[in-house]
Order: structure tokens, then C-alpha cells, then sequence
DNA sequence: CTAGACCCTTGACCTGGCTCCAGAGTCACG
DNA sequence: CGTGACTCTGGAGCCAGGTCAAGGGTCTAG
């Protein structure tokens, strides 16, 4: 019975009060028993369900993504096998990321080549456009 | 002499008549001159213009970021060399993104690897300590 | 002349994930 | 018992880059 209080659980989570909140009024945690005044009273394994949704954001999930195995959980369905599946669309969808920001520095070194080589496609023809909006 | 009205301006640059009186707003586009009726008149540059920021957009420029040259046009010392550092700034702010995510790759491939080989460390234990919540 | 397409302004709303605030109640130490 | 740290609620604010709506005025083809 070794309840704790918000700010612990928070602290030891590496979180802010606020977000354990927020988490539970998301959903990512289910809603906290009560004291008598209305302090909500965690277990302390709230701390490692904290970690556990940390640690996938990091990994690139959203809120909602983390909710999806932490509910399979709840209802005592999840497994590694069963999880590994939304694993790996995340782990597409960064893959996916990855390669269109590739895409966005290839342009960004061309241009740079070309107006290294005085052949300017993007900033000076633009540029002197632009600067007859004035006129 | 060719006044163009909002309308037409954001369909040439492809943009929504909202995002063309929100990037006035912004100080992307100077004050547009007005009619007696209170209607913008553009000129056929501001197409241009448009179409140069939502350039710089596609390359990772925030709107702030895309302002600085606009301003270094308007008051005329823009050139491929003056914008040269920016443009190298930006690029490697791409860069370091794209670094980031394939951290985050690498940490997400080495967890599936593990999964695959029923050594989970971020589901199986996790989860087990989270279903124990509920008791 | 009229219908309908266009334009004006102000201001609210959207996404995600928090973060902060005021005002009131509670807890723990000494 | 006091006081200072903690907690509660509801709601607002933040970031970027728009997007939408209401309620009105304007322009143009037939």
C-alpha cells in the first residue's frame, strides 16, 4: 500500500506533474484512485508505465501509438509477437521520414553547388524578381 | 499595371487566398496597395514571391527564416553570396535532423532484433510490470 | 438589374504535447 | 498550531503555419 503522491511518481518518472495529468486525462494512464482529501494515490508501477510511454515517444511514437500496446496490455493481450507488428509501421513511418528530409538535403547541396559555381538558379534570378516588386 | 486580385495571385502560386493575406501578415509580402473598393491590388511579382518562399519552405526554411532574404532583397544587398551562410545554416540544421532519426532508427531496429530473438527488453518486461497495475 | 463569384475584416479553430495560472484545500515538520 | 510545500480543478497559453466562418461589400456577365 505504499500509495504515492503525484510529485513522486513524477519525479521518479523524470516527467513533470503536469504531464502525469495530462497523461491521465489522456488516457495513457488509467484514472487514479483517490485519498479521502482527493490526492490521486498511485501504485508505484504507474513510474515504470510512465517510462515504458517515455521510451516508445522516443522511439518515435505518438501519445496515441504508445496508448495502442499499453491498452493490449490492460486487457492482458499483449505479447512481443503481438505488439511486433505496430512496431515495425512505426519504425516504417521514421524510415519514411528519414528518406523525404534525404530528399530535402540532395536539393539543398545542388543548389548549393550551383551557386557556388555562380549558376544560381534559386536565390539570384528570384531575388532580382523580387526586388522589382518594389518599383 | 496589371493589378492582380488575391484570388488570382493564389491560384498562379498555388496557395489558398488565406495563406496570401496571412503571409502579409506575417511580413512575408509587403502591404499590398489597395483599390478605392478596398480590394489588393498585387502586382504579377508577388507570384513570385510566393512561389520563392514556398521554395525555401519545401528546403526547411521556417517563414521567419524565409523572411530574411526577402528583406535582403527589399533593401537590395541580397545575393547568392550574402545569402550563402544562411543557406548553409539551414542545411545543416536538415542535416542534423536526419542524424537524429537515424539514431532513433537504429535504436528501434536493435529493439526488433531482439524481439525476433525473444530477448525483449522494451515490451515482454515492461509490459508485465504494467499489466500488474491493475491488480 | 440581378445573381453569383469574388473580396474585405475580425477572430476562432486546428494539431501535439505539454506548461502555466489562479484560487482553494491538504499535508508534514517542528 | 503555524507555515511552507504540496495537491486539486478548470481553463488558458505556447509553438507553426495555416484554415474556416460570419457578416458584410464589390464586381461582372447576361
Amino acid at each position: 500500500m505504499t500509495a504515492l503522491k503525484i510529485g513522486e511518481v513524477a519525479r521518479q518518472a523524470g516527467v513533470g506533474v503536469d504531464t502525469v495529468r495530462y497523461y491521465e486525462r489522456r488516457g495513457v494512464l488509467p484514472a487514479a484512485p483517490r485519498r479521502a482529501s482527493g490526492y490521486r494515490a498511485f501504485t508505484p508501477a504507474t513510474v515504470e508505465r510512465i517510462r515504458f510511454a517515455k521510451e516508445l515517444q522516443e522511439l518515435g511514437f505518438t501519445l496515441d501509438e504508445v496508448m495502442e500496446p499499453l491498452h493490449a496490455a490492460d486487457t492482458g493481450t499483449a505479447s512481443c509477437a503481438s505488439e511486433q507488428p505496430r512496431f515495425e509501421a512505426v519504425l516504417a513511418r521514421v524510415a519514411q521520414k528519414i528518406v523525404a528530409l534525404r530528399a530535402v538535403r540532395r536539393r539543398q547541396m545542388q543548389t548549393l553547388r550551383r551557386c557556388r559555381a555562380h549558376e544560381c538558379t534559386l536565390l539570384d534570378e528570384p531575388l532580382r524578381a523580387i526586388s522589382a516588386v518594389r518599383s
